[in-house]
RNA sequence: UGCCCAGUAGCUCAGUGGUAGAGCAGGUGACUGUUAAUCACUUGGUCGCUGGUUCGAUCCCAGCCUGGGCAGCCA
């Protein structure tokens, strides 16, 4: 017999005789003459009850089906006498598949974060990160959906790389040399012509300067993948690995940009508001009551839009004291981001145009000489969701750029070659992904939005 | 990396300078429809580790370990 999963049960138009479900207990209610199992399979939030008469003959081993258990059923779908559900199983034969015994940490209570990390093998299993991770799933389709509905390509690039001085953070070394004793110079130092790439080599921090090639090829790009950062982060929205989503488009400018980077914003909340319904209730009832009304809120109105000059004097202007004083020239504070996007817009907020001298070489110089067309998407409760620019298509101004930020032509001759060769204005930006999904699930730690996640010291499973 | 908080039963927590308790989980029994079922009984502890103060430390002090929060870095 065919297996039918919990969610097609749940949603059946009329009873179904014979069914098999198969799923993993949740827990058992015993009366005197039958037993109510629960039976999830991950399919969907909800479970299955299931109803074994003791008059079975399988109902010798009522007794191994605990919490955790793993089971097959097979019966009939009948309408629920009970309040609660719609349909229900009345059972023929139940078999137990693996026993789960005493010992199984997920009981059916709730369970702190803190607890549910440190078993992540068994955590998709609990209410919870059964959600998160279906949403994580219904979130990568959505993002693929958006772009190829669009004509963008999805640009494979690569994750081992050469380019150790972008200045996106700390960089993982990959070696195949021996560390107890690395081939050396004659001054001493590792000599990396001895190692696999004849070279350094590092694990990406991001794809944008490969994906710029594509998009000078191709005009509108995506790329969706890993992302390494080896900074001794401790917050509660970075981690070692996450994934990210780079789109990069030729003819376009930092307008542009921004424009894509809030379309495509409100469609992955649209998207998730309508296939997840079930389990963004759930993370409205236990995560965060404010989830729904904030993800509306967000798609109903458009973005404020405001350059880094006017969010300064704002900031001036505002009575509140900061920790980091702000002034014209330095970078926003997650202070500052937090105060903009949670009190005094309560909104989302784009913040565009900053000094040139707190952002990255390949950033468009704008007319005024002091500002480049960088662009930061903030939101409530997470900061900075999108980061992007303009980037500077001008051969002479990127090679000054290159110089004022100490970068060795030679090792980006082949992105220098972009603006050699038909060069066009282009733009894209960097989406965190997780940072996207906790957004849309209100879960306001990133280590419970991956299935197993990497922090400074941890990489376990 | 800096600052702050917390480690007591499998889980969530209370507690006291005289070696410990609750709820849930587990076990046994009861119950003809439960919904984190209910009711009765019940098993269960190197009070994170090491040292110090003290007649005596789970409690006070120091160091360490682990977890968490905030900041920086950013997505």
């Amino acid at each position: 017999m065919k297996r039918t999963t919990v969610k097609e049960a749940l949603a059946s138009a009329g009873p179904v005789d014979p069914i098999l479900v198969q799923g993993w207990v949740r827990t058992r209610r015993d009366s005197k003459g039958f037993s109510f199992l629960e039976v999830n399979d991950g399919s969907c939030l909800k479970g299955l009850q299931v109803i074994v008469d003791a008059a079975l003959p399988d109902y010798a081993h009522i007794q191994r089906a605990t919490t955790g258990a793993s089971v097959a059923v097979t019966g009939s779908l009948v309408p629920s006498k009970g309040q609660g559900q719609k349909w229900e199983v009345v059972a023929k034969t139940l078999a137990i598949l693996g026993e789960a015994d005493a010992t199984y940490p997920l009981q059916k209570k709730g369970h702190t974060l803190e607890f549910l990390r440190e078993i992540a093998h068994l955590r998709p299993r609990s209410n919870l990160f059964g959600a998160v991770f279906r949403v994580r799933s219904r979130l990568a389709y959505a993002i693929h959906q958006f772009f190829q509905s669009r004509g963008f390509v999805y640009a494979h690039t690569p994750i081992i790389t050469a380019s150790d001085c972008e200045g996106a953070g700390e960089l993982f070394r990959v070696t195949t040399l021996d560390a107890k004793a690395p081939p050396l110079r004659e001054d001493g130092a590792v000599d990396f012509t001895q190692d696999f790439f004849k070279k350094k080599a590092f694990l990406t921090v991001s794809g944008q300067l490969e994906a710029e090639v594509f998009a000078c090829a191709f005009s509108n790009v995506y790329t969706f993948g890993p992302t390494f950062r080896a900074e001794n982060s401790h917050t509660s929205r970075h981690a070692s690995e996450f994934w990210m989503i780079e789109p990069e488009i030729a003819f376009c400018d930092l307008a542009g940009d921004m424009d894509l980077a809030e379309e495509f914003v409100k469609a992955l909340i649209r998207d998730v508001r309508e296939h997840c319904a079930e389990d963004l209730e759930f993370f409205a009832k236990f995560v965060d009551k404010e989830l729904l009304t904030r993800l509306d809120f967000v798609l109903e109105r458009p973005f404020v839009r405001l350059s880094y000059t006017d969010a300064v004097d704002i900031l001036l202007n505002s009575e509140k004291t900061f920790e980091y004083p702000i002034s014209w020239g330095t970078n926003l504070q997650s202070e500052h981001e937090r105060y903009l996007t949670e009190e005094h817009f309560k909104s989302p907020v784009t913040v565009y145009n900053y000094p040139k001298e707190i952002k990255p070489f390949y950033m468009r110089l704008n007319d005024d000489g002091k500002t480049v067309t960088a662009m930061d998407v903030l939101v409530p409760g997470i900061g900075e969701i999108v980061g992007g620019s303009q980037r500077e298509e001008r051969l002479d101004v990127l090679l000054d750029n290159m110089r004022r930020h100490g970068i060795n032509e030679k090792d980006y001759s082949w992105y220098v070659d972009l603006r050699r060769f038909g060069t066009v204005p282009h733009a894209g930006f960097g989406l965190g992904f997780e940072r996207m999904l906790m957004f849309v699930t209100g879960v306001g730690n990133i280590r419970d939005v991956i299935p197993f996640a990497r922090t400074p010291g941890v990489c376990e499973f």
